[in-house]
DNA sequence: CAAAAATAAACGAACGTTCTTTTATTTAAA
DNA sequence: TTTAAATAAAAGAACGTTCGTTTATTTTTG
């Protein structure tokens, strides 16, 4: 018997993360991916049933690395202002730090294949509801529907990395640099929405 | 001399939108929106210089719909308030009235392709800074750098959009509808947060 | 040796685009 | 007012290429 090259299975994962950061979906064709991965194409058939599969894989693994960065030094039985502030700087250290994950996410997200997903990550949704709902009991954070949390909450981080990595800010603006103080003035901003 | 059908142009137009938001930009073959629009392959290459052009003169478009509509009623000398809560109704006005072409535009700007594309928009962009810097010369609005301004001010907007368009809210919290308290207790925090 | 990994080669289908021809419409001479 | 030249739109078939995937075979290793 011979055993699977885990390398291998790493190679083809990383390169066609790669060619769908810099070309989209339709730059990942499965003969160009066995060419940059160093592999045959028919390689690429014994770790992923098919094209789909290998994608939908991919986006798996990418959210848990990316759920475990975000629950770092996390735990939901925080102050809701500590809690935050932790989950902030945690989402924000990834997403400068891995660029190009954060890329393949987010194109993910938005695209059609993200519906053929099933959503799993109990145990994060799991966290973040207890940390909510915490933080609404003890009067630290005024209650309101999770989606409306959420939206205030981390939407404004996002969209500034997005300003970030697309290299500019509003169209005309020139450039942006995402730092530090700019992501705590930010934070500031959303605490004061937040708390009651 | 023979004239240009404009429908057809229309037709390719919309059938090349509705292609896209179901199955992607991987899911856009030129014969396939040929036979959707009604008409010879060759016949596109007529309107359009080739399948990149198609996409994005079909962007360059719809961002023009879209900031129309996102500019009706609204006045960049209008107080802060007002404005924000006018800009907040016609956008999510849109978005709801035209989830395809919302989903769209999110994954195009989501995209490489969104990169070769050239930011035009100076007038509503124009209007935007002006409104921005009235607010704050009379002391409605935080100072701020714009992209601070514009996270908080309009990101949370469209993570509720993309909430209800996904058809849940946070994964495994069941359905989501955004309705029409949803949108005002979302702004009233957010202008808690950007209010002096 | 047995069994799975790995490959090279090959498959038909589908791709984006172009070539050639036909059709529709305008222009202007008769 | 008729008719024919001129022109661009439109169509259909075809181009060579590349696509995702499979088959037949060889290589590696427990």
């Amino acid at each position: 018997m011979r055993l699977r090259d885990e390398n291998k299975r790493f190679a083809i994962r990383e390169k066609a993360l790669e060619m769908i950061v810099k070309d989209g979906f339709d730059g990942l064709s499965m003969h160009k991916l066995a060419k940059a991965a160093g592999v045959s194409p028919a390689t690429i058939y014994i770790y992923f049933k098919d094209r789909e599969d290998l994608i939908l894989q991919l986006y798996f693994e990418e959210s848990i690395r990316m759920s475990d960065a975000t629950l770092k030094n996390f735990d939901p039985e925080m102050h809701f202002e500590e809690g935050l502030r932790v989950q902030w700087l945690n989402r924000a250290a990834y997403c400068l730090q891995h660029p190009q994950r954060m890329y393949f996410m987010e194109q993910m997200r938005h695209s059609p294949l993200h519906d053929k997903f099933r959503e799993f990550g109990t145990p994060f949704v799991v966290a973040m509801k207890t940390f909510v709902s915490n933080a609404i009991r003890r009067k630290e954070l005024v209650p309101l529907p999770v989606e409306v949390y959420w939206s205030i909450a981390f939407a404004p981080l996002y969209q500034l990395v997005k300003f970030h990595m697309g290299g500019k800010g509003m169209p005309g603006t020139g450039n942006f640099e995402l730092s530090e103080p700019l992501i705590d003035q930010t934070l500031e901003l959303v605490l004061k929405a937040l708390k009651p």
